[in-house]
DNA sequence: GTTAATTACGAAAACGTTTGAGTGTTGAAA
DNA sequence: TTTCAACACTCAAACGTTTTCGTAATTAAC
């Protein structure tokens, strides 16, 4: 086994100190041009590479991105990350993942690891938990130590930060919108229930453009789906719920969904009524995933520009970081959402 | 800014020694039970502690996995990291996740930094450029450094490690099978180009499935993808295929795709040709992903069992950092595949 | 031939820990 | 009184770097 070569070593073997070893492969004039040769050859041959911890360690920075999401197998997350990593690699930091699994426990935890001085920065979306707690301790706790943090998607107000945000609310209001544009005036709404903010935004923009363009506001077609996440029922449930309101109200002629899974649930009980999307129904919803793109019809959906999301929030992020002004005001960036039509409109 | 309080800052603190802070702070029976205590109150109300840049250095180790996969995007993937980092953070782990992009170039760079010290070992899925160059001379260089990697799902012979791979060749043998116990017996298989070793090893299982039970293997029924990766050219034109085969053989009663896209794609096919799934065709894919389980109908699929793959690698790579005979065999784990039956077939 | 400047390098501190060896004090056994 | 163990600490090296300051040797200027 290659034992890992350092200066140390290359200074023992080529009678010289260590520090005309660092001195030399970096290039300074303050060593001769033979020494210099010398040892950047050598070092070359058994392939020198800088000990990164010892660097972090004398630098007080370990140019590393901690980020910690609910889950990673959503791909709005995903996506998120793909964008972080590409600016952060572009700009040589590292990114570290970690997962709160919807934990505020979980959550907590991972943070103060990560923030014993294995990062130099946080990108953080809020759990579930800690939503419902609004305990945001760990975070002050974190940024008053002089780490900066930036909240992205799932977000308080309550914290003092840089943050990214999507505008829930006006990407359903032009989502409902195209409906209208498209002809359609019974607009069935599939929803959360109001505690889950982005559901409550998406519904706020769902009414804002029915009030809008003159059409009647019917509480009856509003659905709020009681989702508690570890119940598989919530899909069945609601599938009966749309059949029976499509049935009690057979003027619907579209439906808008705040997420993906509540648009393919739709989609199979107007699959089994044989109802065409988009001639007798359209239907619209919420991110622009894997699942709108590859079902059948695929599916016109609000993109929140997820990798966007990351990006701008790792930009600003690094930029905080290597700015000398850590007083510089925080910033709210506020991603707006496009519609991606397609089949099902 | 409240300042990171250190050893030595408690030490002036309190005057005495870093060393007897140390010693206090790890109840150490050296130092007097007054003074631990004092160190230790004092301590906590500071909310001191340990750098771990600092720890790593001295110890050189750092308590980190490094996990390299080829995108994040894919829900296989997300699973896998799921599994990953339940594991680790069981075992005091934490998880740096690197993206390649299925570049060979990024996947060399990412294991280059990543191997600065700032990793105790490997979890990696080779990307496609590196499938395609074989060029794993990386691979072998952060070996021979005495770096542990475990290789997972996009493995290579050639690379003497710790490999956990999925058992392709017999799920595609299962699920062909399966499809054949329902009375099929004309099975379309959509695949990959051989290079692509999952692909492949499908393909092999389905050719095995076939030849076993006396049907009759006609090469005109397997399509094989050209898939680009930066061109989208490629699902229309497998689309088209897919109709054109379904025409000049109208026969055909199954259709095996060894991953959801290409099953999405079949779906677009047969519902535009009208073809009732699973009565007139019935559609079993690879890869049990979000896709599957929400299209209309839902697809039977077979599971990879993707974040069990996840926590294995975790697990052994784990198991090999804390043992002390570091010329322990490598082992490859193999998980099996098991067929999750929903509507299409 | 003295002084000053330049060249080429080395010593040592620092980053924050851990840890084995060393040290001064106390009390008790011989 | 001597000896020695126990106690309660401190010292210093080490991990792998960077960087400031110091210094010997050479050269140049007067």
């Amino acid at each position: 086994m290659k034992q890992k070569i350092t200066l140390k070593k290359i200074a023992q073997e080529l009678n010289v100190s260590i520090s005309t070893v660092s001195k030399a492969l970096k290039d300074s004039s303050e060593i001769g041009l033979e020494t210099r040769k010398r040892i950047k050859a050598f070092a070359k041959f058994y392939n020198y590479r800088p000990n990164n911890i010892a660097l972090s360690l004398k630098h007080r920075k370990t140019k590393t991105i901690g980020v910690i999401i609910p889950e990673v197998v959503h791909y709005f997350f995903a996506q998120v990350i793909d964008g972080i990593e590409k600016i952060a690699s572009e700009n040589g930091y590292n990114v570290v993942v970690a997962l709160s699994n919807e934990s505020h426990e979980k959550e907590v935890i991972n943070m103060e690891t990560l923030a014993d001085s294995l990062i130099d920065g946080f990108i953080l979306s809020l759990s579930k938990g800690t939503m419902q707690s609004q305990d945001f301790h760990h975070v002050d706790e974190v940024m008053s130590q002089g780490m900066p943090v930036v909240l992205f998607d799932r977000i308080s107000d309550l914290i003092n930060c840089d943050k990214v945000v999507v505008d829930d609310s006006h990407g359903a209001y032009q989502a409902v919108n195209h409906l209208i544009s498209k002809g359609r005036k019974n607009i069935l709404l599939l929803t959360t229930q109001d505690f889950i903010t982005v559901g409550r935004l998406r519904t706020q923009g769902y009414i804002k453009a029915i009030h809008d363009s003159d059409l009647i506001l019917n509480n009856d077609l509003i659905i709020k789906v009681i989702d508690n996440k570890n119940s598989n029922a919530a899909l069945p449930a609601l599938e009966s719920q749309i059949e029976k309101t499509l049935t009690k109200y057979p003027q619907i002629d579209a439906i808008f969904a705040v997420n993906e899974i509540y648009a393919a649930a739709a989609l199979r009980v107007l699959r089994q009524a044989s109802m065409q999307v988009p001639d007798k129904i359209a239907l619209v919803c919420f991110t622009d995933g894997l699942i709108s793109k590859f079902s059948s019809p695929t599916l016109t959906t609000v993109s929140q520009h997820s990798e966007e999301i990351g990006k701008k929030a790792a930009k600003i992020l690094i930029d905080r970081l290597s700015s000398d002004d850590n007083d510089a005001p925080y910033k709210t960036e506020i991603i707006h959402c496009t519609v991606v039509e397609r089949e099902s409109s």
